[in-house]
DNA sequence: CATATAATTCAATAGAGATTGAACTATTAT
DNA sequence: ATAATAGTTCAATCTCTATTGAATTATATG
C-alpha cells in the first residue's frame, strides 16, 4: 500500500517511524543527539533518566535504523549514538510529500445526500 | 522547554502531535481527508472500521485541532470533516526546523574518557 | 585478583490508549 | 407516530510499551 504514486513508503512504515519519534523522551534524545551528546550516561544526567531507559529508547531508534552506534577505541566500555542522517532525510522527505497541500481534493460526490453535494464540492 | 533558539514548539507538543498522527489508523483517515472523503460513513466503508471507532479517531485528530467538522446544510445528520492546514503546515515547520540537519553538532568534550575526546570531535 | 565503570539484558509492573459492543442523540423519511 | 440513518458516547476489555529494579556482560583500573 502505497501513499500515493509519488511516495514510495507505506502507511505502515510511516506511522511507525512517526510513533517511535512521537515518544516525548525519545525526542528529548534525539534533540540531544543532534546537539552533540552522544552517550548512555550523559543523556540521562541530563534528561535524569535511568541509564537502562536510555538504553532501551536508544535500541528502539537503533532497530528502526534511526541511529547508529560506535565504541570508543581507547576505552570501548564507552558507546556513542550518532543520528542516521540518511534515515531523518527519508522520514522528513516522506513527510512533506505526505502532508504536501497540493495533495488536499475537495469532497468526492460520492458521500452524502443528493442534494447537497453540488453546493459543497468547491470546499 | 524549547526545541531550541529558532523554534517556538516546545518538545512535549511536538512528542504530542507526532504520536497522534503517527496511530496508523488516524494516519490512513487523514489520508483519506485529504483525497476528499470527509463523512465518518464512508472512511468506515473504505478502512473497514466501525463508525464508532472512526469517531473516536477523528475525535482525537478534532481535540488537537488537526481536523476540523461542520455539518450538512441540507441534512445535519452528515459532518464532514476537513484538515487544519494551517496545523498542519505548523507541523511541518516544526518537523522541518527539528531535523534541521545543520543543526547537528559533532560529539560534545564533556562525555567519554579525555583521551578519545579530540579525537572524535570531528564526527 | 578485586573493584569500579558503562551499558545492556531480564523480569515484572503500570499506564495509556486502541478496540469492541451496546446504548444513546439527533435528524430525516415513510 | 414509527422506523431508519448518521454519528456519538459510554463502559469494558485488551494490547502494547514505557518504566523500574535487579542481575549480567564487558572492559578498565588499582
Amino acid at each position: 500500500m502505497q501513499i500515493d504514486q509519488q511516495n514510495s513508503v507505506d502507511i505502515e512504515s510511516f506511522a511507525q517511524w512517526l510513533k517511535i519519534i512521537g515518544e516525548p523522551n525519545r525526542l528529548r534524545i534525539i534533540n540531544l543527539l543532534m546537539g552533540g551528546v552522544q552517550c548512555n550516561c550523559e543523556i540521562g544526567d541530563v534528561l535524569g533518566m535511568a541509564p537502562n531507559l536510555i538504553s532501551h529508547h536508544l535500541k528502539v531508534l537503533r532497530d528502526e535504523g534511526l541511529v547508529n552506534v560506535e565504541r570508543d577505541s581507547a576505552d570501548s566500555r564507552w558507546l556513542y549514538y550518532t543520528l542516521n542522517i540518511e534515515k531523518l532525510d527519508l522520514i522528513q522527505k516522506t513527510f512533506s510529500e505526505f502532508f504536501d497541500p497540493t495533495r488536499i481534493q475537495p469532497r468526492q460526490a460520492s458521500c452524502g445526500p443528493r442534494d447537497a453535494i453540488l453546493e459543497l464540492t468547491t470546499n
